[in-house]
Parts: structure tokens; sequence; C-alpha cells
DNA sequence: AATCGCTCCAACCGCCACCCA
DNA sequence: ATGGGTGGCGGTTGGAGCGAT
């Protein structure tokens, strides 16, 4: 339905508002949203719906392009945008859908409710990248796609487990840096980044490995971390509950090769680990592992020290 | 206290596909 | 067939926040 612009409702009031929309034909607004901003969108998508954005930003008295709008309604001030820590749960799946699909953020966040392409392209940058840098290899080399699929899969799986069999607690599984004591193979860098250095030769197997999806309670879910602005749609709209699905369940509706019991398409966690080949995929790159997010950190270390010492 | 460097994420940009007149 | 408008997507950037020096 087109929205004319004679059809516009007074959001703001009168010869403001059209003192408002000449200015916005020259003066668009860029940077920051403003609380003020953000409650028009709000108010206006609560009584008009979305689409249309250039319309719609017009009528709203926006001095923002279409796409501004749909963007910030879109990755903040939708309801049930789920903000907060990633969980592991999702790691896994970001991981697992990102092996089969490469950078397609969108359709990768469709199978994390709540969570927008804009967050998951932030974290696999963020996060995973960086992890890439510090081994010194390319993110889209063989050698860092193997140690995502036989290191961190596996384990990310691991702690899942543990996690959910200790508590049934899923809020334990959202993403924290784990510091503990220092340990004889863990060395720290100068800027007192804690660092693994992987051992000469790992070999070990990794079975199938059962996850008791976690409690998904909103409660549990919800992982706070919600910023001043966006707190505004807290007191404008009840929250959405569909939004704390659980990653878990999802897993089982994505398609192809998923039967619920965590087994990849791709049998990440099926396959007999050939960790001398990670290791000297390692070594090609630093051999050096930072420890300083949820990725890698002392717990990991802790796993595979376990595993080094069967050998 | 000031400065610097780093991380993270909200927001922007450019491109492309689709729709419709 | 075509050109303008629109929406969607992935890549990139700017700046706030924070810890280290």
């Amino acid at each position: 339905m087109e929205v004319k612009s004679n059809s516009c409702i007074d959001m703001s009031g009168g010869e403001e508002d059209d003192q408002m929309n000449m200015i916005m034909i020259d003066d668009i607004r860029r940077g920051p949203w403003t609380v003020e901003e953000d409650f028009a969108l709000i108010n206006y998508i609560a009584h008009h719906g979305e689409g249309r954005w250039n319309s719609l930003a017009r009528c709203a008295g926006l001095k923002r392009t279409g796409k501004s709008c749909r963007l910030r309604w879109l990755n903040y001030l939708r309801p049930d945008v789920r903000r907060g820590n990633i969980t592991l749960e999702e790691q896994l799946l970001i991981l697992e859908l990102h092996s089969r699909w490469g950078n397609r953020w969108s359709k990768i966040a469709q199978h994390l409710p709540g969570r927008t392409d804009n967050e998951i392209k932030n974290y696999w940058r963020t996060r995973v990248q960086k992890h890439a840098k510090q081994l010194k290899c390319d993110v889209n080399s063989k050698q860092f796609k193997d140690t995502m699929r036989y290191l961190w899969m596996p384990r990310l799986v691991e702690r899942i487990q543990a996690a959910s069999t200790n508590t049934g607690d899923s809020s334990s599984l959202t993403t924290s840096t784990t510091t503990t004591t220092n340990h004889d193979d863990v060395d720290m860098d100068n800027s007192g980044t804690r660092k693994l250095v992987m051992p000469k030769t790992f070999s070990g197997t990794y079975g199938n490995t059962q996850i008791n999806p976690p409690d998904t309670t909103e409660e549990n879910s919800r992982t706070t971390a919600v910023s001043p602005v966006s707190g505004l749609t807290d007191c404008y709209y009840p929250m959405n509950q569909t939004q704390n699905q659980d990653s878990f369940q999802n897993i089982n509706k994505i398609g192809d090769g998923f039967d619920g019991s965590l087994t990849s398409p791709s049998g990440y966690f099926n396959q007999t680990m050939d960790f001398e080949a990670i290791v000297e995929q390692n070594n090609q790159c630093s051999g050096v592992i930072d420890f300083s997010d949820n990725l890698w950190n002392v717990d990991d270390f802790l796993f595979f020290q376990q595993h080094f010492d069967r050998m």
C-alpha cells in the first residue's frame, strides 16, 4: 500500500512537522540515533506497520533515509531482537552454518532467532577472524577451517554438553572469559594475552556426542546487555516470547543432515580426529593460540592437555 | 590525569535484484 | 523493454568504551 505524503500521521505536531519535512529534503541526518528518533520510528511502525521505508521515514517525521530507518528497526528496535552475549550453542551454530554457506549472514541469521545478520557478521569479524589473525592464517584457508572443524567445534559441543549436564541451565552457556590459574604451557605474551602453545603431536577420537537441549526459559535465555536506547522498546512493546526459541531446536530445522543429535551435515562431530594433521596445520600457522576469549580459554587447554597425557 | 591503542558494534555505503508503471 | 523506486545483502567504517602505559 502506497503511503501518500498527505496521509502521513502527524507524530510531532502540526507546523513543526511541516518544517521538518521541508528540512528533510536536503538535510538527511546520519550517525547515532537519538531516543526521540527511536520513539518516533517505533511509534509510527506500531500504528502503521513496517515497509515502504522511504515514505515511512518521511511520514514519521524522521530526517533519515528509508534505509537507515529499516536498518535501525531490524537491527535494534524490533521487539524480538535478542541482545546480549552469543551463547555457546549460537557460536556452534554460527560456525557450522558459516562452514556451509560462507558469508551468507542473512541466511545464517534466519536460524538464530532474534539475532541479526549484522550481529552475526560482527561476531564473526571480531571473534573468529581475530583467531585466524592470531594463527597467522587466512580465515578462508583450509588450515583455519580445519582448526574450526576439528578443534573449536567439538570443544564447543563438549562445553555445551558439560554445562547442560551439570546445571541444565543455558544461562551458564553464555560467553564469558574463563580465568583460572596459569599453567606451564600457557604463555603470556608481552601484552599479557594468554596463549596456548600447541603440542608437537596429538591424536584422539571424538565420538558421537549427544547434546541435551538446555533450558530454554526466558529467564535463562535473556542475557541482558540492553543498551540505554534500545531499552525504549522494552517499555513500549511487550517482549516477544518467540525470541527465546533455542538455537538448538533450530539446528533440526535447517535441513539436510541434521537429525537432532547435533551430528553436523559435514560430520564434524563424528569424525575420527586427525590431530597430527591439525597440529601440522597449526605449525604452518603460528602454533600459538590466544586464550583471550571464549573460543579458546584455559578450560580448552586443560581439555587438550588431558588428551595429550593419554598419548 | 593524560594519552594511546585496541575492541566491539551501530551505522553507513555500494551493489544488486526485484517490482511496477 | 525500460527506467525509477525500493528492499536486501555483504563489506566497511567511525567512534564509544575501556584497559594499559
